[in-house]
DNA sequence: GTCTATAAGCCGATAGAC
DNA sequence: GTCTATCGGCTTATAGAC
């Protein structure tokens, strides 16, 4: 069980999170994606046991590492002081900017994410709520603490709002025409700061 | 070629936009979608010639309907003077809002559009680019009047997120829980006021 | 226009050798 | 852990009768 760089298991990973993106979870086969991987396609079901295991670990696997960045942000945040509707949201927005610029992979795996909530797939969307929604849900608090006079049913609105501004923004990020002369780093901060401006405006509205 | 309400081809695109919305278009088979309309399966290849045929079909029905909505909501609102951030914004989400909610297939078809979206596909993109962007360039037209300090980058930014928000929203409008003691109707205008309010907001920011 | 029958091929999953 | 070979079932698309 010892994990290597580059073990048959994760090759399967990376295939699979590409061709999922392009084609989509019924439209990319398990044949392409060992092709891809250079592996046999029994090693799928070896190692997985089924096509919907293997996309399952492959949500698991990001949404552990973007859930723990995005908590950390927000400590940070709350313990320097610092707290306002745009550092909180930027500690939301920026580890999910990050993943969406990652050529490792993460840039498939935010379109993986729009498809996901197209799919309206329930038992994703339970996985997702159970394994990650506490964090949400500590953002919520922090937000209703700098906005004391706002309902909670219109916080709920905008979060959902902003959800799917991010959703979009982040999946559509590759194609944004970057011009050339700033780096992909700049461009990122560019888009997380026009994104908190944004959001946050909209947070304050009357 | 007289049209009838229930015929062969109206039956199919009903069905093909309720079965594609459900589970994707590689994930429903042209078997699925024949069997639910009641009609042969053969009728899908002499009435559109292809799969991917029949789903161009399917877009251009709702679109022209959608785009020809905003339009004449657009003229109204700069005929009457009200022209505010809101009431542009008011005919730019209200159809899409009243669309998100029609039974009749439309609520099916917000999501196909958001699944187009997920799919990037490129010619798919091109097809709408090409046939609804001049009524895009009409609204962006209509905010920058509005807006005269804001840099044009500025509110394509802001105009992307904006979509993406009410990509995000119609999909997922048969989710939110309504409750039970308000109509469809009052449902959709606290939708339509909510986002309206807060992309007003967006649109102001600093 | 609608039907049956079928072509030609891809799918996920597994049995069993190595 | 990796391989080949294969099972049973599904797919789009079409040819040709009615």
């Amino acid at each position: 069980m010892i994990s290597q760089p580059f073990s048959t298991k994760d090759r399967i990973l990376s295939a699979a999170e590409d061709l999922f993106a392009k084609s989509g979870f019924a439209g990319a086969s398990l044949r392409q994606v060992t092709a891809t991987a250079n592996v046999n396609l029994a090693a799928v079901n070896y190692h997985f046991g089924s096509k919907e295991n293997l996309i399952n670990e492959l949500f698991k696997r990001r949404l552990d590492d973007l859930t723990a960045q995005r908590v950390k942000a927000l400590e940070q945040v709350q313990r320097n002081g610092a707290v306002t509707l745009e550092t909180i949201l930027d500690a939301f927005v920026s580890p999910a900017l990050t993943l969406a610029q990652d050529r490792g992979g993460g840039q498939s795996f935010v379109r993986l994410l729009a498809r996901a909530f197209a799919e309206q797939d329930q038992k994703l969307r339970r996985f997702v709520s159970d394994n990650y929604g506490h964090v949400l849900k500590e953002f919520a608090k922090a937000f209703l603490q700098l906005l004391p006079h706002l309902a909670k049913e219109d916080l709920y609105w905008r979060l959902d709002f902003i959800s799917g501004a991010l959703t979009y923004t982040m999946s559509d990020f590759g194609m944004i025409k970057k011009p050339t002369a700033i780096s992909e780093e700049q461009h990122r901060k560019n888009a997380a700061a026009q994104f908190v401006r944004f959001a946050a405006a909209g947070l304050r509205a009357p």
